[in-house]
DNA sequence: TGGACTAAAAGTGTATGCACTTTGAAGGCC
DNA sequence: GGCCTTCAAAGTGCATACACTTTTAGTCCA
């Protein structure tokens, strides 16, 4: 394609480029619609989204840092394999992360701290009775944020955020197990009793008892429902 | 530079040539060589390496996902700014990682692995009588993996392998301190007893606190020395 | 027929040019 | 004089061309 003095799409320029690229090729990834050890090949991508190759060669870096893809010098990229077995790892990473966050909330958290999220978790009491599971599902995201904002450590934030991210996709599954949102709230509410009584030891250990449920939760519905 | 037919360096294709800036400048970054909030023009490195614009800006990718450098959307990249905070707030990352490696360590190594990690510690006290800090520096490097990799829990060793390679050029200091490999063997000592044990509670505190002991120490040299 | 060499095809990595955005400074307007 | 407008210079992002590597297919010889 030429550069033609005016171009008609709007959008050039990165931030939307790359970034729209990457996000519909790592859906695409990790939905299993591009099967692992798919070789992707630069130009049939770049033709693909009506780009050249050099913005698809960044983009591919990115797969790559998010661990998406493997790249091997003059070989290419290929859908990494998410095996179950990375996947429980990855959950149990998560588990130990969350839990070191919940147990410097116990140590740190202040009042006003404390007392938002005791107050917004005895609200979505409501939501468990009431809500639609999306609505759960948002309250939950905010719930687990709170806990890494405070952690009041930040590298160990964004370390939770970015395992959260990855593990996102697969997450989707599970609250749509019916019982799930009341199971969940309950051991939201040993992780707040612990936090506010400034516990630690019991806020990180009721945490990755928490998350782990998550994990198995999610594992039985993949199981049974071969997504 | 023209394409010749016959280019001398035989060095083209990747896995060289962007790697090869990537150290050069990750070390200077963090060195403080190059200041932080300076902006990194992409046509003056390109200059210095005697390259093309092109693996800069995969470069500059690199250097934004290892967090040492920002990138805004045509606004080019500018040195990070690793604040005492944020080091701090790192180390106490790492100190959380290691703990959660040496809770799992207990309940989880074979009994190989916790033999093999008592021997190599025992025959370390050897090297705190009579040998350079630099042979306890690599002692201690290998004693930190295996808590990594008898954790069993491979994203979790990864989350720490790349939270120690980003700390790594600051802890160059750490084992100049006079007293510091004999105390640091005494704390070992206390995570290795607890391990053995299989006392997941004791070896994460154990574990926690060395951590951060190691931290306090790197603050102390960092401080008293201006490094 | 099977193995190894060879050559072409396919595909990756880098250089360069051009379009676009940002930035900063000079000139016009109030 | 201060503020907005305008325009040029600097610098980023993408397209394309080309150099180099890997892979594949074909051919020759045993």
């Amino acid at each position: 394609m030429k550069n033609l003095p005016a171009l008609s799409t709007a959008k050039l320029r990165e931030g939307t480029t790359v970034d729209g690229m990457l996000s519909i090729l790592a859906d695409e990834i990790i939905s299993g619609e591009i099967a692992p050890g798919t070789k992707l090949d630069a130009r049939v991508i770049a033709e693909r989204f009506s780009v050249s190759r050099t913005p698809v060669r960044e983009m591919f870096g990115h797969l790559s840092a998010m661990g998406l893809v493997e790249k091997r010098p003059n070989r290419g990229v290929t859908v990494a394999n998410i095996t179950d077995e990375l996947l429980m790892a990855m959950y149990e990473a998560m588990s130990e992360l969350e839990a070191a966050c919940a147990r410097l909330c116990a140590l740190r958290m202040t009042l006003e701290e404390r007392q938002a999220l005791q107050r917004s978790h005895k609200d979505a009491l409501r939501l468990v009775r009431d809500g639609t599971t999306s609505d759960y599902e948002a309250f939950n995201h905010d719930f687990h944020t709170r806990l890494y904002e405070g952690s009041h450590s930040p590298y160990l934030r964004d370390l939770a955020l970015a395992t959260r991210s990855r593990l996102k996709p697969f997450r989707k599954a599970q609250f749509r197990m019916p019982q799930r949102p009341s199971l969940s709230w309950q051991e939201h509410d040993a992780i707040v009793a612990a936090i506010m009584e400034g516990d630690a030891e019991a806020a990180a250990r009721a945490t990755r008892s928490h998350v782990m449920q998550v994990s198995i939760s999610t594992q039985h519905y993949v199981d049974e429902h071969r997504i």
